[in-house]
DNA sequence: GCACCTACCTAACGTTTGTTAGGTTTGCGA
DNA sequence: TCGCAAACCTAACAAACGTTAGGTAGGTGC
């Protein structure tokens, strides 16, 4: 149920998606659904938290697999490549919660905030590690640019075409640390 | 009324975007809205249009105001910074368009899609010229990329902070363009 | 066999939505 | 000044929404 409500999200954003559709599909009635939760916003709470805990889960196991005993630059890759595996292979949760969490309204959405902060500190902590000659005001904006590499996959991405998702990580990997570099090189030279 | 629109559009999405609340903004009453558009759908593909068409417009002026007489970067960051440009410059409709293009009905989109379209083929053909080396079944990748550097800007950027819009489309143009570089270099290197 | 709980259904409620038919105002051209 | 559109309003419509109260089937523990 929470994942025939996380496809939906996917496919038709927060306001558009009703209860008596999700009901439709797993076999029951909208009535029933209250059984479970005390409303809408109660059960797309749970679709997105559980979008934020895969994302948060992927990006522990990485950091628990490889404890310092890789470069600087496969460790964000394998961080990049967990990030997109939480898209393309694990549900629809974390990619209903990437495309529709701002078609929610806003009460649902404060609930959901202190999460995605975390998530987001994490990489923060591990953008800094990876690039240390970024100074703290540059870095957040680093985050969003990968971020915006990273989630914008989802509209194009087809994890049945001649990309893998190995080659995607490192395609964006490199793609955004040699960028990061030229920005340094640019401002320190001149 | 459209700007009302396109404003309600970039706050809540389509269907959370109602009829009466644009009404209200612009001081008139729902039904009068029928008196300019045939439907809400028709409405919206209005706004969506000029969305398109102020970048186009953009586009098209970077265009004619250097004919090749500068760099293949600069040419570049000037369609870089004209594409931000309609995003933060120019009214709500690019932004709309952007952000929640995806949260209108699937007819409605259809009804875009060939606009849409027109925009990413400019694109494209610039980066064919910018950056030659470029096989074209990567080119899209890049574009993809690009796209989601710029677009994803809308959801952290402030124009009233430190970096300014010139700023934002340096930093975007050097960041892609290193990133693609080293890339062709990882991959004719191995 | 009785009590009980979970999971579900039925049937309706009040509200809001897009939409429409018909009437009223406003302003401009002749 | 008359006429005529364009612009707007009123009032309602059917449909769809989230939500609720009360009832039913099936399994579990005692």
């Amino acid at each position: 149920m929470l994942d025939a409500a996380a496809e939906r999200l996917v496919a038709q954003g927060y306001t558009a998606t009703t209860l008596r559709e999700i009901a439709a599909d797993i076999g029951i009635k909208a009535g029933s659904i209250y059984h479970h939760f005390e409303s809408k916003e109660d059960l797309f709470i749970e679709v997105f938290s559980r979008g934020i805990e895969v994302m948060v889960d992927a990006f522990v196991d990485v950091d628990t697999a490889m404890n310092g005993c890789d470069g600087e630059s496969d460790r964000l890759e394998a961080h990049v490549r967990a990030h997109l595996g939480a898209l393309f292979e694990h549900g629809s949760f974390t990619a209903a919660h990437v495309t529709a969490f701002f078609t929610a309204p806003e009460e649902l959405r404060s609930a959901i905030v202190p999460l995605r902060d975390d998530y987001e500190h994490r990489w923060n902590a591990l953008l800094a590690d990876v690039l240390p000659e970024l100074d703290s005001a540059r870095l957040p904006i680093a985050r969003l640019f990968l971020f915006g590499a990273m989630n914008t996959t989802i509209e194009w991405f087809d994890l049945s075409g001649d990309l893998s998702l190995d080659g995607l990580a490192n395609l964006i990997t490199v793609q955004f640390l040699e960028g990061v570099h030229a920005l340094n090189l640019q401002r320190s030279t001149r």
